[in-house]
DNA sequence: GGACGCATGTGCACGATTTCACAAAGCAGG
DNA sequence: CCTGCTTTGTGAAATCGTGCACATGCGTCC
């Protein structure tokens, strides 16, 4: 057999996290911090401790018993298991409110995601200077994409165009793309999709405070239902 | 004991794909159908259809056996128990890019939650009219959300004041947060915080991209890793 | 009025994730 | 070098979520 498989198959609720460890972890470096234990990281991200150590053995073992994770390698390792180590170019269809408000955002550029283009379907738009970015007909997608070597696409589009440009992306070659537009997006396996729908957030947050106000109407002052407290101090 | 509980508690699972097929029924609706089966809605959302029957029955049994689910009473049903009978005002604190943008988006008011009421720390910025809402001071918070009955609230400010943005919330009688700042909020138990952050959900697909690479390089070239495809053409 | 076919609702097995609990291991102090 | 204290890394148990398989109930057609 090979000498070590080709690298763990890290959990997708793992996956989920280890971001939220590394931001935690960029800021105590930043701050100073040398080292940290699995409980004072478990408390920054609110989390179970047994939990934080169970993600990071994904990694390898890099704590030392005793003592706790040394914060710079702990940063290096995440980085480098995330695919950090090198820059992501990402390009946006649909240059609207949203699209616009992205590409100027310095978040994406600073956390190694440059945006390597933009396109629109409106020729109004066309070549006006988004944060650096010329918007680019739609036509010229395929284009731009290959010439920068670029996976990672954004839809920032109306949902009703959001298919098409999902469309449109894979066929260029991208094969992860990031959805804001609220509809299912229909991608052939292999493609990793992912979506922020703000709907869909502010309807959960919803349901907790009508079950909320139901609780409060049958008498249950303090039944603690199925909350989440956070711990720690940000 | 008493006639019937208070009401089955959702997992939060299916609390999160209530909306998915809420707002699919929603589009099914407008295109005139009035009758879905758990498969044609499976494929829509994208999801196993055994699955779609276990969510909706918590909800209570309203599909009809041998036909399926009346499209428009479910569309019923399902905002009941999300609590979308009635608005929910929001107010957003900080109105910078962001919060402007939010602002500005109809799809806060279409969907049920208002913005009644936005806020900044800055001067500057006050009395100008984002969408109808004139900026106030960040003071005036806890009368706003008074005065309006307001438990919903959004963080747009800059990370580093998101957590007092967060306790002012609170303190002003705020139960649930839509936090957009790139850190992890501490709340109260009994508080319900949602994040929507950018840099993690790119650095999820950035993992899956470096996965992609590394499975090339040694010659996997087809091996089915943990991708998930999305079924139905939406 | 009865037989047939279809799609729901759900028991059950399975898989994934979380949490517990503790042995192993490093470090410091004597 | 040995003892004691601390914190990791990880089996094993508990919990949660998913999907299969099928009995059940409903509508239709003869
Ligand atoms: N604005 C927000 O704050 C916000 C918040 C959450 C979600 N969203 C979602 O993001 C999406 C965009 O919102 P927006 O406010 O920017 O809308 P918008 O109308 O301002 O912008 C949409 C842009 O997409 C372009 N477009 C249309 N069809 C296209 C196509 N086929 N290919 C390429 N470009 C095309 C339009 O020309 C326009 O410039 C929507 O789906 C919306 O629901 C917006
Ligand atoms: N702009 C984007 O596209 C985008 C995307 C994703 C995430 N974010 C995040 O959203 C947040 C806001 O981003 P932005 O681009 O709007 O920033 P911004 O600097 O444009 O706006 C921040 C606003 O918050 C106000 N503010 C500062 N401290 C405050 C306080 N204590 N209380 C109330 N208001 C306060 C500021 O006066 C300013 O108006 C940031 O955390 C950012 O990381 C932004």
């Amino acid at each position: 057999m090979p000498p070590h498989r080709t690298r763990r198959r890290i959990p997708d609720a793992t996956v989920a996290r280890l971001p939220i460890y590394l931001q935690i972890l960029a800021e105590q470096s930043a701050g100073g911090v040398d080292n940290i234990s699995s409980e004072g990281l478990a408390d920054l991200a609110g989390v179970n401790a047994a939990k934080v150590r169970k993600d990071l053995s994904y990694l390898g073992s890099y704590g030392t018993r005793g003592v706790g994770y040394d914060v710079d390698h702990l940063v290096y390792q995440i980085r480098r298991e995330l695919g950090l180590d090198h820059d992501w170019p990402v390009v946006i269809v649909g240059a609207g409110n949203l699209g616009q408000a992205l590409a100027g955002y310095g978040g994406f550029n600073d956390r190694g995601f440059p945006v390597a283009g933009i396109v629109d379907i409106d020729p109004g738009k066309f070549d006006s200077v988004v944060a650096g970015a010329r918007v680019r007909p739609l036509e010229e997608l395929a284009q731009i994409v290959a010439a920068k070597g670029i996976s990672i696409g954004v839809i920032a589009t109306p949902p009703t165009a959001a298919q098409d440009a999902a469309d449109r992306l894979v066929k260029a070659g991208v094969t992860s793309i990031l959805n804001f537009a609220p509809i299912v997006l229909s991608v052939p396996v292999g493609i990793v999709v992912r979506k922020v729908d703000l709907a869909v957030e502010l309807q959960i947050l919803s349901y907790h405070e009508q079950r909320r106000s139901v609780a409060d109407q049958n008498g249950q002052l303090h039944a603690v239902p199925a909350e989440r407290g956070r711990g720690a101090t940000a």
